[in-house]
DNA sequence: AAACAACATCAGAAAATCAGAGGTATCGAT
DNA sequence: ATCGATACCTCTGATTTTCTGATGTTGTTT
């Protein structure tokens, strides 16, 4: 590896010149180092490329010049990577790979997603539903460059930036008493069966909610996917204490529910985003940029229940 | 120019691996250096390409793998550049382009490339008669990879192998009377209309020959081509001191010339070639070579009249 | 012959590179 | 839970490479 791309680049900066001192001026350093790069060039295939006539410059002969051919297809090579290595970074175009622990998300990330992409980008999305930590794993294999999840549950390798504190709030039948009330209590649930979201995080989140406030009534349910807590919760199943919300008091089943806010002072989950903070590329960051303004504004796009 | 030829090799060989250990064994380096590698392709593109997992190895991310791509595509590329610049001196490939002061060249030339060249190699052959300065400028500035001249004419700058020692001979019509003659004198001339070969190195070389013994008659003709003064001594124009000579008798006007070795002891020209002795092509350094056996032979084929 | 232009060479300085030691995080087995 | 193996990181000093600037040489021009 004696022929480097710097003694390229000298050797056909000279060439181009016809002329060592030219060359070293354009290239802002001494002649004797241009003269070593072509001596260095010369060295690397054990040929004369180049004559070098004293007061007259320098000369490429037919090899020097099929060579400096060659190099300087490989230096605009290495220009071009180079500058696609930058657009890697620059540019909106590539792929945008994000695992989320939210399932609720698909009310907001689409809106999110349309804030920061004008139209004629050519961003794939990536888009993986996952538990907490898969997605804290993603992010730091490489397999997603964000990743929405529970703050409180974070990794300290992981750099995150909050978007939105989500306080638990109870989700009710349409037909339920409760319903009518503006706010609940965790007295009020009490009685009430339950249907409980069953997921890594959320299931100790919800553990420990409870701990504190008795509970009489029993579980009524435990399901896997926040849709069929939601579809359970319309059918009359049970009450389900959540913390993000569609923007849609209808479930699949066709049936609708209400969300009410608890008014205990419970401690909510703070939804982040984390991403490589030290060198996000172009898209990643401006993802999680609309990500915060998103949430920083109020409304009910930010998918919470505020009391 | 951070990014390096080295660096990418090293990042490749570890993406390769998976693990920087492993690259750094089989790079014989230490493994520091190939995390400063990767640092510095990082850096260049400023940007997270791999993810470094204590105990785990490294993996690279979506980025990395592309970089990655484009870098091994680069190196690749290198290769091909030094492994075709090693045939530039290997190969019998190529161009060979010989400039030659020898203008009964077409006498031996073909034959001694029969003999380096054998069938199937596709060296191009690039013949340019020219004289004796044109073909040493012609080498030094790389128009030529090799020449053929008159060494007496040498610069210093030019390394050449000598080939043979060609003395003067006297070029007689056939009907003359000094063709019965075995061999002529400088006096026998003195009487003799002649005809000069009128080309720059031989212009001042026949002048120096005359300039010792007497002249009496005067120039008969002077001409710039060989084949012009062999036809006009065919013609009975007159006489020729030349040094070397065809292998026919017969000119192009049909008619035919005798040569005969001239007595006096007057200095010869040595016809060489001239090449760079210090890093010659492959096809070049057979075609010296070839020279060089062709001209130790003796025979007819050596274009010299012996005395 | 003198002035000028341009490359060559050399020594010392500056920079980059590298090896090796010591440290730390992770995983798996005991 | 502890220990050992693995594998990466960081730091330091040594080595190698590269660069500069001065000086020398050569060839051209006036």
């Amino acid at each position: 590896m004696a022929l480097t791309l710097k003694a390229m680049t000298y050797f056909t900066t000279a060439l181009r010149h016809g002329n060592i001192a030219k060359a070293a001026a354009e290239l802002n350093i001494a002649a004797s180092a241009i003269s070593a790069a072509i001596d260095q060039v010369e060295a690397e295939f054990d040929l004369t490329l180049v004559t070098r006539q004293r007061a007259r410059g320098i000369q490429a002969n037919a090899s020097g010049r099929a060579v400096a051919r060659k190099c300087i297809r490989l230096l605009d090579d290495y220009q071009s990577l180079l500058s696609e290595g930058g657009e890697l970074k620059q540019s909106l175009s590539g792929t945008l790979r994000i695992g989320y622990y939210a399932p609720i998300a698909p009310a907001f990330l689409p809106q999110i997603f349309d804030a920061f992409l004008p139209e004629g980008t050519n961003v794939t999305l990536e888009l993986e539903e996952c538990d907490n930590d898969q997605a804290q794993d993603g992010l730091m294999n490489g397999k997603y460059d964000a990743i929405l999840f529970v703050a409180e549950d974070a990794r300290p390798a992981i750099a995150y930036d909050p978007l939105i504190e989500a306080h638990p709030y109870c989700l009710l039948p349409v037909a339920h008493p409760l319903a009518r009330q503006s706010v609940v209590s965790m007295a009020d649930l009490a009685q009430e069966p339950l249907v409980v979201l069953n997921r890594p995080v959320a299931a100790a989140y919800y553990d420990g909610l409870f701990r504190t406030g008795a509970r009489d009534a029993p579980v009524a349910a435990y399901a896997t996917s926040t849709e069929m807590v939601r579809s359970l919760v319309a059918a009359g199943r049970g009450c389900a204490i959540l913390n993000m919300c569609p923007r849609t008091s209808e479930t699949y089943s066709g049936e609708k529910v209400v969300a009410r806010p608890i008014s205990d002072d419970l401690a909510p989950l703070t939804l982040a985003v984390g991403y490589d903070k030290t060198r996000p590329r172009r898209s990643v960051q401006d993802f999680v940029n609309a990500c915060r303004s998103h949430f920083a504004k109020s409304g009910p796009a930010r998918c919470v229940v505020g009391r």
